[in-house]
RNA sequence: CGUGGAUCCGAAACGACCGCUUGGUGUGGGCAACUGCACUGAGAGGAAAGUCCGAACACCACACGGCAGCGUGCCGUAUGUUAAAUGCGGGCAGCGCGGGCGUAAGCCAGCGUUGACGGAAAGUGUCGCAGAAAAUAUACCACCGGGGAACCACCGCAAGGCGGCGACCCGGCCAGGGUGAAAAGGCGAGGUAAAAGCUCACCGCCCGGACCGCAAGGAACGGGGCAGGAAAAACCCCACGCGGUGCAAGACAUAACAGGGGAAACGGGCCGCCGGUCCGGCCUCUGCAAGCGGCGCAAGUCGCGGGCAGGGAUGACUCCGGGUAUUAGUCGCACCUGGCGCAAGCCGGGAGCCGGGUCGCAAGGCCCGGCUAGAGGAAUGGUCGUUGAUCCGCUGGCAACAGCGGGGGACAAAAUUCGGCUUACGAAGAUCCGCAAAUC
RNA sequence: GGUUCCAUAGUUCAACGGAUAGAACGAGGGUUUCCUAAACUCUAGAUCUGGGUUCGAUUCCCGGUGGAGCUA
């Protein structure tokens, strides 16, 4: 999973539900939909890596750069909720930083960390 | 030297920081499930891929009979506990190369290469177009022989005669007919009115076959005028093999009725169908028996009842593309109150490798110990730095190459395990072989 | 993961192993109309891919690619 369990995001019902009810943001390179939690807790990621990225091997190591920008950024976020994270193809060709860079800015969009300074 | 093929090796290296899954040990929390921390070990491939074969393993009733269906298809041998498959050798057939013999048809040996390589004289069906004809060899054109209307020429006064051409009839009849993928033995001679294996020589072919070979098969010799085109990756026939389903198989959590008979109307399973059979249910009988009640001081006895069903609170899970309504199942805890059941839990360890012992001449057999990835919205990683196989650009140089800059490894990721097959794939290296040679 | 099946014009479907691979809708051109629609007419356009069997392959066989169904 690559992720502490209290992050994780493990059944078709909530990817749905986060999709329809939940706002979202697009970039170039990925989109972000975000669904608040009414009780507190913690924020939850989700990752949806289609075939059309690529074969196995690419779409595992999109998945595991996306999970460890969300491990890194998770102690930032305060609010509670479901976040999924939905990259297009041409995301496995960019570099490390590019994708980083557009996650960020779109959890910004989302309101889920103050404005970058 | 170049180039091609096969097999093998191999699958960039090192470091720092931050993480994930999992085994063990210690320790803390929790009734438990579980969970925190520390230390320590393990954590993708040669194809993990495609899912094309096979095996292990598991369950279905240890697996019944027939039909249907599916698979395989030259022979020997080795490996593979068996299988699938692979290696080696051989046979036959096709193609290519050059050679020898022969007037030629053709034959002979050699080298290379290819072959899903049982059967087309068991049966059914197919062979478009073209062509006279496409599988029963018939009709047609043309040819040859006989008869011969009409017409023409000649002779004759005429009747008529003779000759030519010849509709048509009878017979010969498959040698010729520019087609086609394929045309019904070839070639030479004889033969004939013209022809024809009609006859003969040679060659080919078919049948039998001494003998050789484990076998596939080869073959001296003998016989036969020659039938029998192709395709079975058309149906099919023959031989051999196959019970079905796949880890989403399944197992576990003491026990919670047993046996006989009947009916043949029900359900399920064994295989897709039929037969046959098994199990369950139904009816009935016998035995045992939880519980309740009556009688009895008691042992006991009589009757009812009945052999697994019902309800509730809370939390979680299963399931779900979305919505509405309703419902089901499972787990832990607390209940009457245990069980059953269960998709949650847990197992699924099988097979392989290494080492030792022992038996055996050996190949190898047996025993013991150790090692072994176990994820499951799916771990095995992310970032940075150094080095760099190879590539690109620029400059210099005849060239090898040198300098500078850039980029930085191919294909592709377990999902029960193992063996094969197929397909994908960057660089370097190793071994063997071909692109021939020799003889007649 | 396992298993079953499919692939033909832009789309939906045809085609005993033998035409120039056919039809409908769609597309483009033309006729008609003041213009459009309708109608009529013409044209273009395809066997997923690589081999094999066969005289000949959309069809039969074997690889590959892509897609779909079933199975808890």
């Amino acid at each position: 999973m690559g992720l502490p369990g209290t992050h994780r995001m493990t059944r078709s019902g909530e990817y749905a539900a986060v999709r329809t009810k939940g706002t979202a943001r697009s970039g170039r390179l990925m989109t972000l939909a975000f669904l608040a939690d009414e009780s507190p807790g913690a924020i939850r990621f989700g990752f949806t890596i289609t075939k059309r990225v690529g074969n196995a091997v690419h779409r595992n190591k999109l998945r595991r750069r996306l999970r460890e920008i969300a491990r890194h950024t998770a102690p930032s976020i305060q609010r509670a909720g479901r976040l999924v994270t939905i990259p297009r193809p041409i995301a496995s060709e960019a570099t490390f930083a590019e994708i980083q860079s557009e996650w960020q800015y779109l959890v910004r969009k989302l309101g889920l960390l103050p404005p970058a300074p």
